[in-house]
DNA sequence: TTACAAACGCAAATGATTCTTATTTAGGTT
DNA sequence: AACCTAAATAAGAATCATTTGCGTTTGTAA
């Protein structure tokens, strides 16, 4: 997949600007990102990561992952209950998590717009910083 | 308040409906509820009752608490990160939450239907039982 | 090189929630 | 009034994801 190759270009260079330094672990979880489905927790990244890289401790991958929802390069989901996920969709979009297998299926709402119009007249000064809308059901497979 | 007395009222009659026993933990969790603002946390309502219920438990407030979710005298409401929230209100609503002061505020959304179209038209066979849409930003009296 | 902040590994701490187990009790039934 | 049993409870251990403290290592840039 070449693709994958041009988004670990794009994290790495992405880094560079940020100022990261390109530590052996940094690499080894940008990998494994521009490889992944999306919507991966920590624990699957550090699973993967530590075939390659034994000695990696979790806290790290937790540190890196986050520190890159901070700098842009990722998006975090904090969805209810379960462990957090991290996104490589940078794009706006909302999500919809099966209560079976969780399986996370993006969602992207045009109308979700009207929506943050009556959120503003109601909530009168107060500022807006973000809007998800949290779908949760079956999915097709498990049904 | 003859409304807290009414709520009161109205959560022993619905428990009593359900076959719920009504135990001196109960009752006190039943009343701390009926005199709460909404969107309380397990330990706020912990703290309270404890007062006047020094032997209380924890465990027994959370067990009591979400089982009233299951027999619908309760909504949970599961916010990012933070503990859960229950909430009295059962009409359909949504919610913002300021990031300062966590505050909670309710929102209704008349338009969040148009996103439930498009959602269901982009999810093809899933099932969606739940939708919530969660604000979060700065709450008016933290600007 | 030297220097210093950034990054790491490890292990302990945290915090919310759940589970376990022995004991008590509410509320219906003789 | 004594009795029965499923439901409920207290207390504390366990869980699980995540965070933090700290001593050590490592990039990077002068
Ligand atoms: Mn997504
Ligand atoms: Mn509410
Ligand atoms: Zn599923
Ligand atoms: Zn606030």
């Amino acid at each position: 997949m070449t693709e994958n190759k041009d988004n670990l270009e794009k994290l790495i260079g992405l880094s560079k600007e940020k100022g990261l330094k390109l530590t052996p672990q940094r690499m080894v979880i940008f990998r494994i990102l521009s490889e992944s489905k999306q919507h991966v927790t920590v624990d699957q990244v550090y699973k993967r990561a530590r075939v390659e890289y034994p000695m990696l401790s979790p806290a790290t991958v937790y540190r890196n992952m986050e520190q890159m929802v901070e700098t842009g390069l990722l998006t975090h989901l904090e969805l209810s209950g379960a462990s957090m996920r991290y996104d490589t969709n940078l794009d706006e979009h909302h999500h919809f998590v099966c209560s079976k297998c969780r399986m996370v299926t993006d969602v992207y709402l045009d109308n979700i717009k009207y929506s943050l119009d009556e959120s503003r007249s109601q909530l009168g000064k107060a500022q807006i910083n973000s809007l998800d809308l949290h779908l949760q059901g079956t999915c097709g497979e498990c049904l």
